[in-house]
Parts: C-alpha cells; sequence; structure tokens
DNA sequence: CTGTTAGCGCGTTCAG
DNA sequence: CTGAACGCGCTAACAG
C-alpha cells in the first residue's frame, strides 16, 4: 500500500496537517520537527499521490504537447526529435511530466486539446502543429490554460493575438533562393508541396528572390509534391524532361531532396555539376547523404528553447493575458549539392 | 470555470450522485432522467475532472512509457517510431493518455518509474529500454502496478519472472549469417558493439552459425564500433585492410551499415559486387539508401503490439500474478547489398 | 430509481 | 508553532 501524509502523521505523532506543512516547506513550523518528518518520509519514500495534490492546488505538474497526425510518418519524426529534445530538458528541470498526444483521437472523433483541459489533465499545452481548426484555437484562447504554438502561423481574426513561435518560411525560401542566384543560376526550378501554409510561404520566398533579381516569375516553376522522399524520386524519372531544363533545383523538403536526388543519380545526372540542389529543413540526415546536401536550416532547437520558456513563464507567472509572437530566422547551412555556374 | 457534476446536478434538480451514475452509464437510473441529465452534461461540454476521477477511483486513463536516454539520437529516434505508432493506435481506442519519460532524471538524479508509481501519475508502465538496474525491476515486480518489458532480456535471479516481450537477437545474428553462408561467403567479418546485450547475442548467433557450417570461427572476426553511421563510417577507413580481406560483412545496427557503406564506396569498393553487407534492425532508411540494404527486420510492430495488448489486459484483468514472456522471431529481409560469389 | 453520507489524499483556513 | 475541520470533484455504499 502506498504511504500517505496520514500515516507519517501517525508515526510521527503529529498532524496530518503538519506533515503537510514539512513536506511543502512551509515556515510555520519548528526546525525539529520537520527534521523528524522529513526523516520517516525518506525512510518511507514517501510520494505525494498526484490526483490528491492536483485536486486540492488544481495543479497537475504535467503538461501536453500536441502533434501533428504524420508524426511517425519518416522525415516528419526526424525533424521533431530534436525539437522534443530540447523539451524535455527543460521539463526535466522542473520536474514536470509531459503527455503527448495528437489533436483528435481518430476512433472516438473527439477533441483531444479541448478533453485534456476540460479534465484538468495539464497545466499547459505545447501545440506543434502548424494548421487548426479555429474552433480548437478559440477555445483556447478562451481557456485559462496556459499554451503555445509552435510553427503556427496563421491569424485567426476573432482573436487579437496568441502565443506563438514560428520559422519565418519566407525567408527561408528567399535565402535559398538568393544563395543559388549568388551562384550564377538563372534557371531555377522549385520543388514544392500543395498543402501546408509553409510552403506557401516558401514559394513566395521564392518569387521574391526572383523578382528582386530581375529574373523572371512564373508559376510554371513549381512542380508539386507530396514531401515525401517517394514523391521526390518519382518526380526525378516522370518530370526529368523539365527539370533538365533548369540548372538548380530548390526542393521545400530534405526528404524530397533525397528521393529526388537519387532519381536523377540513377539517370546520371551527376549533383551539383549537372544541376544544384537546396534543400529545406536540416534534418540529420542530410549529413548523410550524398553529396552532402545545402539546405535551409529550421531553427528547431531555437524554437523549442523561446516556446519552452516562454510556457514556463506562463505557468508560474499567472499572467496570461500578455501575449507574445516571436519569429524566428532560418538559416542557409551550405554544404556539397550546390555549386557555382 | 470549469462545468462539475455539482452544476449539473443543480440545473438538473437532481441529486449530485444521480448526475454521477447518469454519466457513468449506471443500470439504476429511469431513462427519463438519463437522458434530461445527458443533454444538459453535452450543452456544457462536461468533462469529468482527472484527478478528483483518480483520487475516487484509483485510476488515471494515464500510462507511462520509459524510453532510452539516446532516444533522440538520429537512428535510435527512427527505430523507437514505429513501435510508438503502434502504441498509439491501441491507446486512442481505449482513450488512455501517454506519459512520455525516461529512467531518470538528469538534474534531480530520482528514478522516474519509482516516482510515477508511487505518485500514482500512470496506471501501468511500458519500459522500452533493454538495461534497468534490478533494484528498479524489483520495485516494480513488488509494485502492483501492471507493466510490461519491451526489449529485455535479462533473467533477475531474485525472481521468477517478469512480463516482458523481445527479440530472439541471437537467431537474428544466426539468419543474417546464414544467408551470406548461402551465397557460398566462407570469410565473413562482424562490425559489432560492446554495449548492449542484443550485441553480445547477435554474435553468438554469428558464431554459431560460423561453426555450423564448419568454418573457422575467432574473436578476431569482431570490430567494434558505436552503432551510429559516423562510426561505421570511421571504421570504412581505419580498419579498410582487415575489411577487404573478407568478401562479407555483418554489420549489426543499419546506421553503421550506412556509415560504413559510404566510406567503403569512396574508396572504390562496390556493394555488393566487392563486398556483400548485412544490416540488423531494418529501419526505414534502408529502403533509401543505396545498394537498398539486406537486413534483419526487427519486428517491432508485433512486439508493440503484442506488449501493449498484453499490458491492456493486465490492466483490465486485475489479474496481475500470471507474468508471461514472448520471443518475437526476427526475419531478414534480403534487398541488394548482398550476393552470390 | 434516487438522495444522503462518507471517503479518496492533500492543502488551507481558523483557532489556539 | 500545531491541530481540528473543511473542501477540491467524484464514486460508492447505505437508506429509503
Amino acid at each position: 500500500m502506498a504511504v500517505t501524509t496520514k500515516d507519517i502523521a501517525r508515526i510521527a505523532k503529529v498532524s496530518q496537517s503538519t506533515v503537510s506543512r514539512c513536506l511543502n516547506n512551509s515556515p510555520l513550523i519548528s526546525e525539529k520537527t520537520r527534521q523528524r518528518v522529513l526523516k520517516i518520509a525518506n525512510d518511507l519514500q514517501f510520494e505525494f499521490n498526484a490526483s490528491a495534490r492536483s485536486l486540492s492546488t488544481n495543479k497537475t505538474n504535467t503538461i501536453g504537447i500536441i502533434y501533428p497526425d504524420d508524426y511517425m510518418e519518416f522525415g516528419v519524426n526526424l525533424y521533431f526529435g530534436s525539437l522534443h529534445t530540447q523539451i524535455r530538458e527543460m521539463l526535466e528541470k522542473k520536474n514536470i511530466d509531459l503527455i503527448v498526444a495528437f489533436k483528435e483521437n481518430r476512433y472516438t472523433k473527439t477533441d483531444t486539446i479541448r478533453r485534456l483541459v476540460s479534465q484538468k489533465k495539464v497545466d499547459a499545452l505545447i501545440i506543434a502543429i502548424s494548421e487548426l481548426e479555429q474552433e480548437s484555437v478559440e477555445f483556447l484562447a478562451n481557456s485559462s490554460i496556459p499554451y503555445i504554438f509552435l510553427h503556427f502561423y496563421q491569424q485567426v481574426p476573432s482573436l487579437k493575438s496568441i502565443n506563438q513561435i514560428y520559422a519565418d518560411h519566407l525567408y527561408g525560401g528567399y535565402i535559398a533562393t538568393e544563395h543559388l542566384i549568388s551562384l550564377n543560376h538563372k534557371k531555377i526550378v522549385c520543388l514544392t508541396s500543395s498543402d501546408g501554409h509553409e510552403y506557401h510561404l516558401r514559394r513566395q520566398g521564392f518569387k521574391k528572390a526572383l523578382e528582386k533579381n530581375n529574373l523572371k516569375y512564373s508559376d510554371n516553376l513549381f512542380i508539386y509534391g507530396d514531401r515525401s522522399f517517394e514523391s521526390g524520386y518519382e518526380i526525378g524519372y516522370k518530370e526529368i524532361d523539365k527539370i533538365k531544363e533548369y540548372t538548380a533545383i530548390f526542393v521545400h523538403t530534405d526528404m524530397m531532396a533525397f528521393g529526388l536526388i537519387e532519381a536523377l543519380k540513377e539517370q546520371n545526372i551527376k549533383i551539383p555539376e549537372d544541376i544544384s540542389v537546396v534543400g529545406y529543413d536540416d534534418i540529420e540526415l542530410a549529413n548523410y547523404f550524398r553529396p552532402n546536401l545545402t539546405t535551409v536550416h529550421q531553427p528547431k532547437e531555437e524554437i523549442a528553447l523561446l516556446g519552452t520558456e516562454r510556457l514556463l513563464e506562463l505557468i508560474e507567472s499567472e499572467n496570461k493575458e500578455k501575449s507574445k509572437e516571436v519569429v524566428v530566422k532560418p538559416t542557409l547551412v551550405i554544404r556539397k549539392s550546390t555549386k557555382e555556374i
């Protein structure tokens, strides 16, 4: 049987409330009884009953994180892995547990965010998905729970502003393209994805760079894939004629870039001699594939760090009104898949 | 403010316990009041307060999973990704939340398993690490909480047996080696890891296959790395002279195999023409790297499935006495990195 | 079928 | 400084 404060009280011959005070470092306790009680608690390996404590303090010491449904898909997983590491690190320091979840239960079709909050299972929520129904966003905004969006960048008109931190994808698209242009490439094509607002922004960055450099822009410059290795590979064959007309290609996910490169290699097209390739994400794999991929580094560590910091601040300060948006800039990592012409 | 059963009771003009009964599908409630109460609860988007409920039922509807500390390292992450997917799937059906944790808090140096159990934060525990202090194992065995070890295969002498499910690594080592032998390879070397009991077993399987086929075995046939891509790559250079003496190499992790292959390619050694390579793990990446890797498939989906199934069974049946060990066999996936000579 | 009561383990007044 | 008493929200006897 688990040991309770009552048990300790009986053994120490004090009241249960005294035990509670000792264990919570209340100042109004004599040093002597504190020592005695602490010793007993220690000997018995006492731990508070989390439910009871939560019930009376209204704090669970648990936070929830909502991951995208395709979290476990290859590539996505890689992307979030390092984010998760950062978050873990910070929570560990505060001894906060982490419930991982997805926005919807696929069987019962219930909204997990709403459930976790309403059930008071978590003290705060990290939303690590980039798209969320307005309804859920409003629910959160109207609830009293602290939350932070990582990777969210859509305005919800009915709300002034929400706590969020995200990368500047337009800028990422811009610097990738600028890099190619600086290497004298003038014929640049783009492999992107039709779903996901971030890809839209990356396309805009691409366009902006072209226009700034007086290169001709057209919607025709986009080839659409689904972000996966397989998709890149397939397009490397299907669209080979089109791709051959260009000297450089900007691919909107590293995984697609790897697939594409593989297909091109198989068709005896050399990277970067025949065509330069820039990826996006900078997943760890970019170091392993040959040629090492030049890519846009997503500042995931920074996002996780700043986001979690902010969240902990919100939890502790009870000062939930001030909402804050932070935009962080991606950077370009130049490796071996791009070359001057 | 959150709505409680008391609020509903007030509105419905019944007692709080009636509300509780309705919401818990108690048979002793008239259809009429049930409908009325349910409607109100629904309109108010009522959810039970998890802490209060746990406190009185002694169930949290949350289970914990303990991952290895290097979870986020590349490769390990990949390995556990698909395991996680399976687990999620099953828990979702039962509407059980998942707390992910590591066995020790690196800051406070406290034992997470003990804490989660003692605090009663979880109803059950999945231990997805392959090594654990005997002390913790005993703690679990003596606690009344259901738990299951995935990937554990060490006997704890003081205990009769524990709930565990694991892959047969000796067999895995055996079939990989047998495959090479069946392709007429007689000079086979092995790239393994010194830490981790599973690698020891894989080496034993290797030895067994050699001996069964009357091939000379010696401890000299082992090269030791640290399981990473980098390690495989480095060894591909450092040990090149040794490796060249063999026609096949059995590498104990896919990631090391990829690193090794890369290094060999750079030295103009062709796979599989010059040397056949068999990996171990069958991570998804094995489909992407060229040549596609022949490897031993870890039955991770099966482990996750059987393990979680068993755990849910334990939770529901309260029948925790019967412990059970399940061993699952890995299989060989033949791709392009091995060749007959 | 329904209401009343006690209790889960802990924090927190309120007295002393 | 300490103890008695109450409440957090819910389930589970026990009476009717």
